[in-house]
DNA sequence: CAAGAATATGACTAGTTCGTCAGCTTTCCT
DNA sequence: AGGAAAGCTGACGAACTAGTCATATTCTTG
């Protein structure tokens, strides 16, 4: 049987940097038209030319600064990543708040944002397979998992790498990926909260075990 | 700002069922090509005229058995669904086995399981924008949910229903993500036990605290 | 075996999509 | 002002795709 799946790595990197004023608005109204374009007809139906419509410009002044379709959709979730990930810093290093209330907190704000950007981020991803494997992905992916490997080293301060790594991961995996998944269907404030008050259980039982095993091996080594 | 994403719906029933040994046999190679093409090419690049090369057959017969392209990925998705809900159902109804260890196990079995069909599941994935809004995918999806249902409400039989049905989307929805993600990427043997591990830990942590408050609940109402 | 039912074929239509390019317009700079 | 650089245009080509239909083949059944 063949497992290996074909992934297109498409170039993604810009065609030309915007000089003047008016081009770098050029990008903008691209960039937005694209959301537009994505929230109101969906992923399948993005195309350059709907795009360029929406946005008033030519076709060929699009692909003057983008090189291809996927690399929208990749400066789109790009912009994304970085949003979501100054807003998980933020929370995650206030030192004045204990490790787990401030995971906890970290788990409502996520959700919550993920909620209020539900129908871009879920177009967004319908168009994944177009961008996933660029390069670029990879290196926006790791900061975010930075995030929380420098949230477990502190909460975790004599785990052996092998333990936090993993509990890092799973701990982001799940935020992300429960997230989305919830935000998939429309919810009420109410069951927002509800929901991510019992994500946050999960993660904090999960990590107060860990949390007591690792005060365990500083007591008695 | 638009916030409705615009999903097509296609019919997905079957178009006339098959009568003869020969028909059955078709169908079969159009699935089997359907899977063959998903995991060699991709979800991108599956067509209908490539399925049916792979599978010998002509378009037109394969049109005869399956009204759409998505009605192929609806029923290998639907046939994946059955699979894994008939997995799921014979580890936690063993009656024998006290739930945490029969959690654990169904976490184990299921991340394997779904580290050795990866290739497909990923593809199918990419492809779910064609089929997931099939008014046949929200009945599939209702039975799996009943198996966490049913297994909630021997763990926390005294919980409330809107406690214990968040209890069973959180669990459900965890391992189905998570499990999918962590599958994205190949894994040694060790690793995805580890994980499956940790990921159990995780859900036992959270379903224990719920069932300490649910037994306190018994002993002092 | 003969007639009709079931099945199979593949060329074809009508449509969509990506991305280019030759030429035109605007802005910048001296 | 006026030449050069930057920016913009949109018709167009080449490639793909979903799904149909008139015709040919194979099976079943009395």
């Amino acid at each position: 049987m063949m497992t290996a799946t074909t992934r297109q790595s498409l170039p993604v990197a810009s065609r030309k940097q915007p000089k003047q004023a008016r081009s770098n608005h050029l990008v903008a109204a691209v960039l937005d038209a694209a959301v537009q374009v994505l929230t109101s007809e969906g992923a399948q139906r993005l195309t350059t030319a709907r795009v360029a419509e929406r946005a008033g410009v030519s076709v060929g002044s699009l692909y003057q600064y983008f090189p291809n379709k996927a690399a929208i959709l990749f400066r789109l979730q790009s912009d994304e990543w970085r949003r979501t990930t100054a807003l998980l810093c933020g929370i995650l290093q206030d030192g004045s708040v204990p490790p787990l209330a401030r995971l906890r907190a970290l788990v409502h704000a996520f959700i919550q944002s993920e909620c209020e950007e539900a129908p871009i981020r879920g177009a967004l991803n319908d168009a994944a397979p177009l961008y996933r494997d660029a390069p670029e992905a990879a290196e926006a992916r790791a900061s975010g998992r930075h995030v929380f490997d420098s949230f477990l080293q502190e909460a975790l301060p004599r785990a052996d790498m092998g333990t936090r790594s993993l509990a890092a991961d799973l701990v982001r995996t799940t935020l992300s990926q429960v997230g989305s998944s919830f935000s998939e269907t429309p919810r009420t404030a109410p069951e927002i909260a509800a929901y991510a008050d019992a994500l946050a259980d999960m993660l904090c039982a999960y990590l107060q075990g860990l949390m007591a095993r690792d005060q365990a091996a500083a007591t008695a080594p």
